[in-house]
DNA sequence: AACGTAGTACTACAGATGGAGTGGTGTCAA
DNA sequence: TTGACACCACTCCATCTGTAGTACTACGTT
């Protein structure tokens, strides 16, 4: 078992391109190698099985689809109403979906997870402690809205950008940009 | 190419399980034909390649997360309320849900859709309908909420079931019960 | 400065799996 | 008799895992 932390963080990272673009079946030790452009074998050398290699990225790619300290300490800035509220989630659609790679990965990775356990494990801590994390932000915030509202958002945002992902043809990016504000409005309405 | 449409129809249907339990990468010829109870080399001479497998289990999934008839016109009876709209949605989610493998499913086509054009075409199609078909009844059915309601709780509901289904201790059946009702009295008002 | 050692990068191979595709044979019904 | 289909068998091919072994590099020791 090797140690060196660049060279498995940029293994992980590999993990997740592939993953988005294959598939989890896909994810194989060899896969990442090519991915990662390191001779083949080196990922056998980082994680212990597949399953290893799965929960690692489970531990990982939700570090990287969370906003950063600059982006936080930005969302505290201004009038914080409705609109700023608005603005915000604007914001999150656009940064989760620029890292396309990262939210299909988790896509797949919640679907495998129905398979293993190891990583439903990761996955749901994770996911938990970013809705409370949310729900928390925003209850400091001084925005408008109540956890329910918060819960809401988290549901039809995150459906919404599996609907741009997936099947873009779906809804026009002005459609989505009046569902983010939509969204917004009515669920801050108790 | 055989024509026997009981047994397409059955393969498809063996197709589904198998998305679901296997994933996408998992949909193989032979994995159909051993789901299925037929001998190897069936599915082979039921579908030309695999991509045609993929789009015709997705034209077939949304056929069978569909109400039937008999639902549909139960919908339609008593106050067409606020009340009795959760009522309905209750239902819905436990439709879906209840038929696990194939919302599972559903949602690995929606990530193959991302490296098979056809497939995304389908889906496309489908999915547009679906959700034309929903506003229109809505329209036609005296409930409250105007279109944009009508999304927003499809987009709500969508994730809620992605979340049961994928991990179900992120929320508990009875949060899940009162997002629902909170989706539905929100998503109201305009 | 020479040497030794540890950790890691890289290479190569063995063994195994599993699937695609196809041709052929048997069976049944029109 | 013929055609469609179920069933079976076989070959070719792509890939993956696991691991053993070699090469390189940095660093500490004497």
């Amino acid at each position: 078992m090797r140690r060196n932390p660049e060279r498995r963080q940029a293994l992980i990272d590999a993990a997740i391109e592939v993953l988005a673009r294959e598939g989890a079946r896909g994810l194989t030790f060899r896969a990442v190698d090519a991915e990662a452009a390191v001779p083949p074998g080196t990922a056998s050398n980082y994680f212990t099985t597949r399953d290893d290699l799965f929960t690692q990225v489970g531990g990982r790619i939700y570090e990287r689809l969370l906003p950063d300290e600059a982006t936080i300490a930005r969302s505290r800035e201004g009038m914080q109403d409705q609109t700023r509220y608005a603005e915000l989630m604007h914001e999150l659609v656009d940064r989760v979906s620029a890292f396309n790679s990262g939210y299909l990965a988790l896509l797949e990775l919640r679907l495998e997870s129905t398979r293993r356990p190891e990583l439903r494990a990761v996955l749901t801590k994770r996911i938990r402690e970013d809705i409370d994390a949310n729900i928390g932000h925003h209850a400091a915030s001084g925005l408008p809205g109540d956890t329910t509202s918060v819960v809401l958002l988290y549901l039809a945002l995150n459906w919404l950008i599996v609907e741009r992902l997936t099947l873009p043809d779906i809804f026009t990016e002005q459609e989505i940009h009046e569902l983010v504000d939509a969204a917004v409005q009515r669920s801050l309405n108790a």
